[in-house]
Formats: structure tokens, C-alpha cells, sequence
DNA sequence: ACCTGAACACCGTTCAAGT
DNA sequence: ACCTGAACACCGTTCAAGT
């Protein structure tokens, strides 16, 4: 095989914290969160491992930081329209740039829940509370149901993206979900009658229609929570 | 300091799948992700490595044991009451666990997008789609409410845990909120409006009552979609 | 069938030394 | 101030050898 990522570019280039981001991106896009590896980041950045370690003080700093930089670039245009569709935007752009970059997926669980102060957790909660605060309901009630609709997205968007750190790059999304489907219809009938019975549904629905289908029951539950009335 | 976890137990046990999952298991809750290594696991298990993988075939086939071993107990029994009520209970559970094993947040994230049709996804869907299916809504939906609320509370409970991986021990969750809300507060007004003006709510809400809140909005959510009428 | 333990390849990180 | 590259401690995994 043509050995595919190209390694060492320009050497003429000043080593930046920005460049080694950079191509900590490319790493895991092309090979999951097993590519990042301060050896290919060496190579790949025709430098020694101290080099980088002057610009990044360790992985998870670096994994922090590219993490924040696409979440930063997927979230910098302001939606437009009435609430509910901007709500509804934002967590489609969180879809899609979780199913671009897979691996953000298990970075974003790990970082919401071990460092919420730093940047990337400001940042949702900001892109989904502006639009819930023109929603109309109580202001006691904003932190809770920006929380919540940040907690669905990312968890449905986390579960819908085919995995690209071990699932075989080759096993389209058709197949992955055949392959469930199946699994799921050999399960013991006592024991699972319910997962059994969706199995067909599951083999040919749609991972965005699904996610949208989600987006919409949580919006339908805080309009009736605060008017009192369907959407 | 006394030196914790015991060692070298009692040898004459033969070593045994259950005895390593086990084992494995006091080491995550000890020790967070990072306090799994085949190193400890022998030494505490009094063997050598070799042992251990006669019974596993490797550290991933082992946390996926251990993952579904403690879900597994956490939805052993069925839940009384209305399908709400049951619903917010299966909730609860789940919040529960993972808020006395923190590793299950991110290893459940993986579990849930890399292999779903193994134990642990069938288990939590089964779970919530049996409840699902005693709402009387139309058959094809059950799929996308069942996975739209999984999805939220395994995003929630996973946020809301204490991740005791690399979160210093010695800090109470009160201790922790309040950093973050400082953290919060201290951001740019022009770029978080939103996030400063709840920092305060933040500091002192409740994360259980929080993530309850939010499993009633989608069954508000549900109710409404399916029934017309409030819950 | 089940276990031992030395060995292998690889990883994140450090640090004295250079420019 | 910024970079080099050898070295360290540690990790998951293998495997010939034992019982």
C-alpha cells in the first residue's frame, strides 16, 4: 500500500502547538484514538518527542485540545431561525462532526465528566442554552433543560457513529447493522422479547432520522413542560 | 497507609473467568481505568499472566465482562409500577451504578458504539424497551423512543458521576461544582452569556433530581407524541 | 487442562545536551 | 527560547516449559 499519511512535510515549518494539533487530528481520524502516538507524531512531524513536549505539556492535554478544536470549528456559526430549529441545528452539526471524527465520541465523554470547566464543555452547553433560554420558560429551569438536551445529543450521536478505533474500516454502516440486527435476533426469546422484536427495525432505520426523532421528543417534552400546549 | 487491597488471597481457589472478572472489577472502582493492569491483577490474583489469559483473551474481552457483569446486576430485577414509573426506576438504577463504578460511563460509550450486538446493549435496551412497548404507542416507534432514552441516560449518568479515574479523591462534589461554576463565571462575557448566567444555579443543583428532571421530559416528550395529552 | 514466568514490542515521559 | 535523541519505567501480550 502507498504509505498512505504523508510524513515529513515541510522541516522548513516552525514547530507550533497549533501544528501538532493539527496532525494529532489527522492521527486520529486516520487511525482512532490507538493512532495518536507520540512515535508517528515524531515522525510524522519529522521531530523528537521533546519537541512537542516543550509546545504540549502531555497526551491528554493534546487529546483535550484537539478535541476542543474541531468541537470549536463545528459550533462556530451562530444557527439560525426559531429556537427549536436552531436546537435542533446545533445538534445536527454535533452529529455530523462526531460521525467525521469518530473518536470525539469517547474524548467528549471522558472530558464533560472529568474537567467540565474547560473549554469544550462551556462551549455546548452555550450553543444549546442561548437557544433555550429564548424558549420562554422560567429561568430556574435553563440549566436543567440545556443540560439535558446536551446529555441526549451527545450521547445518541457517541452511539450512532461507526467506531473507526477497531471496527474493521472495511464494514459499511448497512453491514455493522445487519450484523447487530442478527445478533439480536438470536438472543434468547425468554429473556429478550423486546430487543427480538425491534431487531428488523433496527437493521434498516436511519441513524439521523432516529437522532432527529430523539432531538424532537425532547423538545416536544420542554414545550409541553413550560406552555402547557403541543409545539 | 495500610496497604488497601488485599493481596494474594487464598491461593488453594483455582483461578477462574468469575474470580479474574471479579478481581478486575475492585481494581477499576480502586483505581478508576487506569488502575486495571495485568501487572496488579496478577499480583493480587497470585498467579502470572499467562494464567489469566487462559481464562481471557484479552484486557478489552476483560472490561467488557466486567462492564456487563455490573450492569447486569444493577438490572436484575424488574421494576413494579406504572411504565413511567418503571422507566424512571430502570433510570435510576443506572445512575446508580455508574455512580459507584465511574469506569462505567466511558465503558459503556465504547461498549455501546463498538459492539452493540454483544451482551451489554441488548441488556439496556431490553430494559427500557419493555416498559416502552406498555405505553400504547405504535409498534414503530418503540425502537427510536427505547434508544432515545437509553441514549439520554447513559449520557447523563455519565456526566453527573464523578469520574474517579483522574479526579482527585479528596475532592467532594460540592468542592467540585463550585470550581466549575467559578470556572464558569469567569468566562468571557461576550462568548458565554448563557453558561455565566447559570453558573450559579451549577454550583448548587442537585445532580440527581437534575437527571430526573430530564427523564421526565422525555417522557413528557413520548406522551405527548404518542397520546396528544399530558402525561 | 491449567498454570508459570521470562521475554518482546511498544508506549508516555524525562532530561542532559545542544543551538 | 526551542529542539534533539537516548534513556527510563511501564504496559499488554506471547510462548516455551512445566504440572
Amino acid at each position: 500500500m502507498p504509505s498512505s499519511t504523508r510524513k515529513a512535510q515541510r522541516r522548513t515549518d516552525a514547530l507550533s502547538r497549533e501544528r501538532i494539533v493539527e496532525a494529532a487530528i489527522a492521527l486520529l481520524d486516520a487511525a482512532g484514538e490507538g493512532g495518536l502516538t507520540f512515535r508517528v507524531l515524531t515522525e510524522q512531524l519529522a521531530t523528537g518527542p521533546g519537541a512537542i513536549y516543550w509546545h504540549v505539556a502531555n497526551k491528554g492535554e493534546l487529546l483535550e485540545a484537539a478535541t476542543d478544536a474541531v468541537v470549536a470549528s463545528a459550533l462556530a456559526t451562530e444557527p439560525a431561525g426559531s429556537p427549536q430549529e436552531a436546537i435542533r441545528a446545533v445538534a445536527l452539526s454535533l452529529f455530523d462532526v462526531i460521525d467525521e471524527h469518530p473518536w470525539l465520541a469517547t474524548q467528549l465523554a471522558v472530558q464533560l465528566s472529568r474537567a467540565p470547566g474547560k473549554s469544550v464543555t462551556p462551549r455546548l452547553l452555550e450553543s444549546f442554552g442561548r437557544q433555550v433560554s429564548k424558549l420562554g420558560g422560567p429561568e430556574a429551569d435553563w440549566f436543567t433543560v440545556a443540560s439535558a438536551l446536551m446529555y441526549y445529543v451527545l450521547g445518541a450521536a457517541g452511539q450512532n457513529s461507526v467506531n473507526g478505533a477497531t471496527a474493521t474500516p472495511t464494514t459499511s454502516r448497512a453491514e455493522f447493522l445487519d450484523a447487530v440486527s442478527t445478533a439480536w435476533e438470536r438472543l434468547d426469546p425468554e429473556d429478550y422479547p423486546f430487543t427480538r422484536a425491534v431487531a428488523e427495525q433496527a437493521r434498516h432505520h436511519d441513524d439521523r432520522a432516529q437522532f432527529l426523532a430523539g432531538v424532537d421528543l425532547m423538545l416536544s417534552g420542554i414545550t409541553l413542560t413550560w406552555t402547557g400546549a403541543r409545539p
